[in-house]
DNA sequence: GCTTTAAACTTGCAAAATGCAAGTTAGACT
DNA sequence: AGTCTAACTTGCATTTTGCAAGTTTAAAGC
């Protein structure tokens, strides 16, 4: 998945954020980053949630080229090679923590086991 | 679609909050009751995005069930009886208006048409 | 009060996205 | 040169979405 083949369902721009980050995994990857800084597929692919290999590499396909994330060394092969977010990218930062401050008051009776920050990875292997 | 069947990914508040909206129409549902406040089923069909019927009735059941959204005449039929938000509904204004805002800085090389607010909807029939 | 209308859904099925397991590739290390 | 393993890709089952059609029911008109 590419930039190009994006379908953009309406001109308005809340819609328009939502068709490049509304799925059940974009923004994730995005928590991840802003969380722990520049991480590596594998890191990535660590978080609790689960991500699938596939959906990760269409992911980050997509967010790279929307400029959103980049590689640490641009020009190195993929191996070791973390992701990490541009200046587009960190601009979610603020809405990010939003949903994370909503869900902590608005959700609190329905997912009991909530935690007041986001936790950190499990070790992997 | 109701609040006792959520799946609930992890314990982050994060992950929780896209739980909830992370798909390509809750939002958007939330967005226009934000922009138009209270609205009908029809009115909210009507939207430029085209929501299919099933998909906002199940959207709206899953929203009301967490007691995001509810009838304005919680006593009478359904009909003409329109949706609005609650108060935990109405605390993702500042998060919409961070995703739109974000969007026409950061989208708009890669989406010539994209406007500076929400549009109105279409006349219906 | 009986019929008609239309808003608010529900249902069934095709198409697309996601999830999972396994396989492939290529650079680094010895 | 050979092995190892991070970073993917592929194939297929399952789930979610999209679309068209059908159903239900309160209310408006006669």
């Amino acid at each position: 998945m590419d930039s190009e083949e994006m379908k953009w369902r309406s001109a308005c721009p809340i819609c328009s954020a939502l068709d490049v980050l509304g799925d059940r995994w974009t923004m994730l990857i995005v928590r991840d980053l802003i969380v722990h800084g520049p991480r590596t597929y594998s890191e990535l692919l660590d978080s609790p949630e689960g991500i699938a290999t596939n959906i990760l590499a269409d992911r980050l396909s997509l967010l790279s080229s929307l400029m959103l994330v980049e590689r640490v060394n641009p020009d190195s092969p993929a191996r070791n090679n973390a992701f990490r977010l541009t200046k587009g990218g960190e601009a979610l930062r603020p809405v990010l923590e939003g949903l994370g401050k909503w869900a902590q008051v608005n959700l609190k009776n329905f997912h009991q086991d909530m935690l007041r920050m986001p936790d950190s990875p499990k070790k992997r292997k």
